[in-house]
DNA sequence: AGTACAATGACAACATGCTGACATAGTGAA
DNA sequence: TTCACTATGTCAGCATGTTGTCATTGTACT
């Protein structure tokens, strides 16, 4: 079973490996100047772009990796004055994580390196495409999170 | 600069993240019975498609990760007997990693598991589809792959 | 040939991720 | 309300990946 589409989806699914990699490596490069790892930086925006508030079991669905690696990162970013743990009145147990002023800051200043960093790289493609991709990479992340 | 492109493409980013997550689980998952990870799947899948032969480094450019890493795992992975080193005519200290009989029995159940799979999740996508995201992902990967 | 630079192997320290296990809190249905 | 099931926090063990460092081998240029 030789067939174009299964070389299609195979090499489709090692360029995500690869560009994964790429991009963790793009984004640590761009937050190195703010002390931040990939790790940090993942549930920086992760938090800042929720609007209801997240917990730590929210995090972890949101980029998809367990709650144990999310709760150990948030833990030494609140130790390390990032994050702050909130009082969550729909749930005793789960706090709500926010970003504390210096957490802000960071944020702010993580988006002074990324805004210039998505222009250049996304000025000459169309947005048509860029959208094409989005869809299908959600229909597969639909397909493979069960 | 909220630009929808802006989202677009960080939501593309994040997606990407999702996505490599959610791969690495299928693979785990599909290679389980092989007592596979995905650090060795992805080594034997590399080798594999090699023809010339590969090196440590040299599976390491390939997957995009530092030789460190891919010489632990294929270190361990001759030791268990799935891999072979072998004399490199070209280099007198870098030798070339060859699957063992057993790793290319288990090379070719991974094809049995795999084939399935990737038809099962591919059947309803337009071959085009496909096709438009991988251009644009590699479009990426050439972007920050320097 | 000689020499500077690159590539490789080896080792170490560290960050990050996963799973498993357990206790506790929360939720929903009988 | 009670009870089973789920969600969460916490701790532990382990796999994987990165960077840094050093010695050694290869390569290329003069």
């Amino acid at each position: 079973m030789h067939s174009p589409k299964r070389i299609l989806f195979l090499d489709l699914v090692l360029s995500i490996f690869r560009l994964n990699g790429l991009l963790i490596a793009e984004g640590d490069a761009l937050t190195e100047k703010l002390g931040l790892t990939h790790a940090r930086w993942k549930v920086i925006g992760a938090i800042a772009l929720s609007n209801a508030g997240l917990t730590v079991p929210g995090v972890a669905r949101v980029l998809g990796q367990s709650r144990q690696a999310v709760q150990r990162i948030t833990d030494v970013m609140v130790v390390d004055g990032l994050l702050a743990y909130q009082r969550n009145p729909k749930h005793k147990r789960s706090v709500l994580i926010t970003l504390t002023e210096e957490g802000n800051h960071v944020y702010n200043m993580l988006r002074e390196q990324q805004d210039p960093w998505v222009m250049e790289n996304t000025q000459e493609i169309p947005i048509e495409e860029l959208d094409q991709a989005l869809r299908l990479i959600r229909r597969l992340i639909k397909k493979f999170d069960k």
